[in-house]
DNA sequence: CTGAAAGCGCTTACAG
DNA sequence: CTGAAAGCGCTTACAG
């Protein structure tokens, strides 16, 4: 475990030379810094971060807070936000806090404020107005994905027109009975989407006077197993049932797919599901989707962090936070006219 | 940003008082103690973990490292491993090579070695003999998930024996046809179980006199589109095709299951197929599988790395890394009898 | 049980 | 361009 004082030794130059010459602050010649380099080369010299980050102040580590990593939402972020970040050397520190007020609380009040983090991304995270005045008054940039926070840069979809834009595909379709499957109130207060979706449905069927059956308006819990038993339900009806449903993610959506087909129904002949997403399993299903590439979502919010952070160029490309992150209708085989009756 | 002094002045004590009221360690008056506790209480004092670490080598932090994130059984271990990581108060510092060698070498030479962490825990991750060494002269715990690496505790699965379970399994019920589905070599490189499973697989062939067609012994990229893809291919010949396919993960068999269906073959009249894994979709499904608990070997690694680190009461049940982690046959609909010819 | 002080391994004004 | 030295905010022998 060679330290900086070895590495100063072996060049033959100061400590504080050393520093300079290997993290490229200050001016170094060029002779003292190639030396520098051999030396903690030959030593296998590496910095502790944990000095480093307590002399400098900064720690080139960024917190990312998630509800969960079992849902594919939340896993493509971290995929997308980890590749990014690995390229600038900065590692991540992941708080997973399972959806539960004691995690959460913790990961606020310890984790956040005085820890070896140099900024936060927090993914469908509802922040109190107190915790972003601590935030601000930390000065540690934050990031969020999902949903809106007041006075904190946002990467976020068009919840409510994206699920305005699918409810609005169906009816084109000739739908008029049409089922939304949202999430639970409790997943809601983590999600934060749920509304905005339902809302966007709601929205679109009133547009189209297209009445809105409230024993049609479903919750899951977003997985697929949760949404396969409601849509069953529904779906059993010996009464009417919808022809139609839309899926406020992809998971539910195939819940919804495969729970038709264990009833006998044809997808999209006897009803149509719609998802929200872009999935990777979508394309095998057929399901039409609306893609929002959470990947790429991670990805944005480390660039504007790290713009935050003064680490990369501002003048990169378009501000990820100036308005809504782009997705992408992709229509495929699980929609399509309602069975005549 | 309060800081030690801070509660210290508050307190009317010696910040080496604070220091040892706040960690527990060393032994401090009841009355001083109470009051350091409402002082840091009041005051919204948190240590700086930086310094802390810096002055005592230990950092309450340990290093999660993964070729992945965007499978099941990696975001799962990854999702047990934080439930249970959170409870002790450490932190999970995430290390996602993408698979990229590039990726994994850094991580080895810079990130493990002299890094913020006390401990590591490496997911199906190769490690170099020199390696390994490297680990051990830094004195810094480290366990492994999946696989065997010598000298290393290890939590894993019998993935030979698992595999041939699953072969007989489909033996047993008449199958002769059977064709196996594990990892592109790419993959084998850091999932490092392609081959124990697909040896597992030609053993219980070999042992039950059944021939192997080369042919079918197919590879994806343990994706479901990959597996959809390979398996499409093998059932749609217009000659013989396999009555049975064992895969090597639950996604890969979900890509069977969907081809089969799209073919219009039914599963398991016209083809059965059994997974390794334990996936939650495979429950909606109806795939039989061998169950691994990816989440229990997350937890079990962490629970190993804590007793490591001296954290936990080292009598806390049985040694996770002594034998093989438990597995769990899971009979379900998508294996039955092969067809009459 | 408690405090003064050294030290963890760096970074960075400051003075050359 | 370079070095001596202070300081980052804690922890922990050491001496009471």
């Amino acid at each position: 475990m060679a330290g900086i004082k070895d590495v100063a030794e072996l060049a033959g130059v100061s400590v504080a030379t050393v520093s300079r010459a290997l993290s490229g602050n200050g001016k170094v010649s060029a002779a003292a810094k190639e030396r520098v380099q051999a030396a903690a080369e030959s030593l296998g010299y590496v910095v502790s971060y944990n000095a480093s980050s307590l002399a400098s102040g900064r720690s080139r580590n960024i917190g990312l807070v998630v509800p969960t990593v079992g849902r594919w939402f939340f896993s493509t972020v971290l995929q997308g936000a980890t590749s990014a970040l690995i390229d600038a050397g900065y590692d991540l520190t992941l708080y997973n806090t399972g959806g539960e007020q004691r995690h959460r609380d913790s990961v606020f009040s310890e984790l956040l404020l005085r820890k070896r983090l140099d900024g936060v991304i927090t993914v469908t995270l509802k922040l109190e107005p107190e915790e972003i005045e601590q935030l601000a008054s930390v000065g540690k940039p934050v990031v969020a994905i999902g949903g809106y926070i007041p006075q904190i840069d946002t990467i976020w979809v068009d919840d409510f027109n994206i699920a305005a834009l699918a409810t609005e595909h169906l009816i084109g379709l000739g739908h008029r009975e049409v089922s939304f499957l949202g999430g639970t109130e409790e997943f809601e207060v983590d999600f934060k989407l749920g509304s905005a979706r339902e809302d966007g449905f709601e929205f679109a069927m009133d547009q189209a006077e297209v009445p809105i059956r409230r024993d049609w308006l479903l919750t899951a819990d977003f997985s697929t197993a949760g949404a396969y038993q409601k849509v069953r339900n529904v779906l059993a009806s010996p009464c009417r049932r919808p022809t139609g449903i839309v899926c406020a993610s992809d998971e539910m959506a195939f819940g919804a797919i495969l729970a038709a087909r264990d009833l006998g129904l044809r997808v999209p002949e006897d009803v149509s599901v719609i998802g929200i997403d872009g999935h990777e399993l979508g394309e095998l299903l057929g399901l039409t989707t609306i893609a929002q590439d959470p990947g790429g979502q991670g990805a944005a919010a480390v660039g504007k962090l790290l713009t935050l952070l003064g680490e990369t160029d501002p003048a990169s490309g378009p501000d990820p936070t100036a308005g809504f992150f782009p997705t992408e209708f992709t229509s495929r085989s699980s929609t399509g006219a309602p069975p005549r009756t």
